[in-house]
DNA sequence: CGACCTTTAAAACGATCGTTTGATTGAAAA
DNA sequence: TTTTCAATCAAACGATCGTTTTAAAGGTCG
């Protein structure tokens, strides 16, 4: 393997790959994005894609993994810490714990674009990345917040969780065409869809089923 | 033009490659559907599709606008007539007249699923589709709930109106993975969405900024 | 019928795709 | 130094892409 550069006299072409990638694969998706555009931009050699990442497929899994995997660990010890003090498990504390470590994860650029990118890409495509990066995620917050709000039917609770995710994904994704890409204001965003999901997963108001 | 089955002997050509077009886009992605395929699956020459739509985008276009247009139709004219009388103008009336038209529109199999597929599309290949399609609608809308919702800050309320439209594409996505693609489920997400949505929309928690 | 025009058909265009091959490099291990 | 092997390189593989071309078909209307 190549994991650390000790012994390649060059400034990782793993990572410039990596990079390359990630950029285009946000801006024009994964099907529209050549191996021969990303080794462009990377400054390496075609088959230095292949020799690294096997396939195009193993390339946007690395992708993918590189941004989401530091972020999802975050989310699960923060939730950890919540469920540890059992008083201190509150929704906010929740959704805190998962919307935070997108500003908090690193300093990455495009940290969140590719998110968001990930997401919308067609499952015929994303469905095994998917399943290994955010299953275990998702069920483990779900089941957090399904403690702290016993009074919402488990249909219903389902319904707003995915409501949640997708407004989550929208943020992610809107940091390009109208809104500044600026980190404060994603860090504006992530606070306003805090107060907003609050809203939207405890209300009481025309429940229309059970 | 072809637009009525008069004088062609066949059961429009069109027709058959837009259906076809629809269906793979939503599965693969725009860019991974090729037009030999949707050729083959709608059971017509290749040059067909270049004939009748100029290009693949041409394509794209006459698929999106073949669902949007009746949506955004019958979004406008319901807005519409609540504006006309003024004390009936709601927050629950504006988003019923933003999403159940999603479900009453027509019974146009894949109506939601290609929505949400467009929405997700790389935007460097949808922007000219959307600003056609969605941009009138988009300002109607948000701007009857700036009337409505006069106590919440501009900057606010838009945060929110981007939230409530991510869950409403989530929800059009969601149709295939997990939850069953039944028009009733469907229909209980779309109340779902506008409860959520209400209540996302007017909450005067702790907003973090103005 | 014969002229006209929309539509369909087969075939090919050049370009680009993901992937593989085989040679070459260069530094660590012997 | 010699051996060794991960890493890079140029080049090509066969396949598939969007699009165009050219011709044939088939209806309408004079």
């Amino acid at each position: 393997m190549s994991k650390s550069a000790s012994h390649t006299g060059n400034a990782d072409t793993r990572e410039k790959i990596l990079d390359a990638a990630e950029t285009l694969f946000i801006e024009h998706g994964f099907a529209a994005t050549s191996l021969r555009a990303i080794a462009a931009q990377a400054e390496v050699n075609l088959a230095a894609t292949n020799y690294h990442f096997g396939s195009k497929m193993g390339l946007l899994s690395a992708v993918c993994h590189r941004t989401i995997e530091p972020i999802n660990t975050l989310r699960l010890s923060k939730l950890k810490v919540l469920e540890e003090s059992e008083d201190s498990l509150t929704i906010r504390g929740i959704l805190e714990s998962l919307f935070m470590p997108l500003i908090e994860s690193g300093p990455r650029q495009n940290l969140t674009a590719i998110m968001g990118r990930i997401y919308s890409e067609p499952e015929s495509i994303t469905k095994p990345i998917m399943e290994t990066e955010f299953s275990e995620v998702a069920m483990r917050f779900q089941a957090a917040l399904a403690k702290v709000l016993p009074d919402i039917p488990q249909d219903v609770l389902r319904w707003r969780f995915h409501f949640m995710i997708g407004s989550m994904i929208h943020l992610l994704q809107f940091q390009s065409p109208l809104i500044a890409p600026s980190p404060a204001q994603l860090t504006l965003g992530i606070h306003e869809l805090i107060e907003y999901s609050i809203a939207g997963l405890t209300h009481h108001g025309v429940t229309p089923d059970a």
